[in-house]
DNA sequence: TATAAAGATTGTAATATTGCAATATTATAA
DNA sequence: TTATAATATTGCAATATTACAATCTTTATA
């Protein structure tokens, strides 16, 4: 034991998961949203940027592109990283979702 | 080294990571989405929805709740579960504010 | 009060994540 | 071709997460 169980869950569950784990430090949160404030950069911009060390920046660009929540491009010895828009968007339809369900109920019952 | 940076990033980015990381597990998400099903519920219920052994989906729920994305009722030997809404509507306007930004920005770069 | 029912806690094994030093790769410039 | 600059990969130690059996707590009912 101590593997997520995801052969129980749907495709949609699972999918989301990775997703929202992808997202779910603030280091890649803070990733994203300085990609979100240049709209393009290159990786040194970002290990400037925070308070890690290259590898582990490394590795969380790898994690974030992983999970398709970022796209890079080969620009000579840099890349340029940004955000992929059809994820975004997808997150934002999902969380919209629930919430209009939400104003639905209101309050059924805590 | 092991454990998250948390000092060197903003309260901001914390706390959405905590929240992100709450949702982010196939068993949350479905217990997410049976909560908006059936609008309340009782432990047990979930318990028999998932599957996953009780003292698992208390934990999960636990989790959960210490995210603050579940509130708890207590009603008799049964316990009413909901959702949040202040939290959802906080994540919908997170990501809703996101796919503004990119829907401006358009391709800048990949 | 005893019993049962619903959940929470505790303890623990298995696995995953985080962070970084050292090193490798790749592309440009000298 | 050799250096340099930008980023990736590897290996590993520290820590966190996941899942569950066993056990405890709390409330309701007989």
């Amino acid at each position: 034991m101590g593997a997520t169980k995801t052969e129980h869950f749907s495709a949609k569950q699972n999918q989301l998961a990775v997703i929202l784990k992808a997202i779910a430090h603030p280091a890649r949160i803070a990733i994203i949203e300085h990609l979100l404030k240049v709209q393009a950069c290159i990786c040194v911009d970002i290990v400037n940027e925070l308070p890690l060390a290259q590898p582990t920046v490394s590795q969380h660009l790898r994690e974030l592109k992983n999970a398709g929540i970022i796209k890079g491009n080969i620009e000579g010895t840099a890349i340029c990283y940004c955000l992929d828009e059809k994820v975004m968007a997808q997150l934002n339809q999902y969380f919209s979702k629930i919430n209009i369900q939400l104003e639905k109920q209101k309050n059924a019952c805590c």
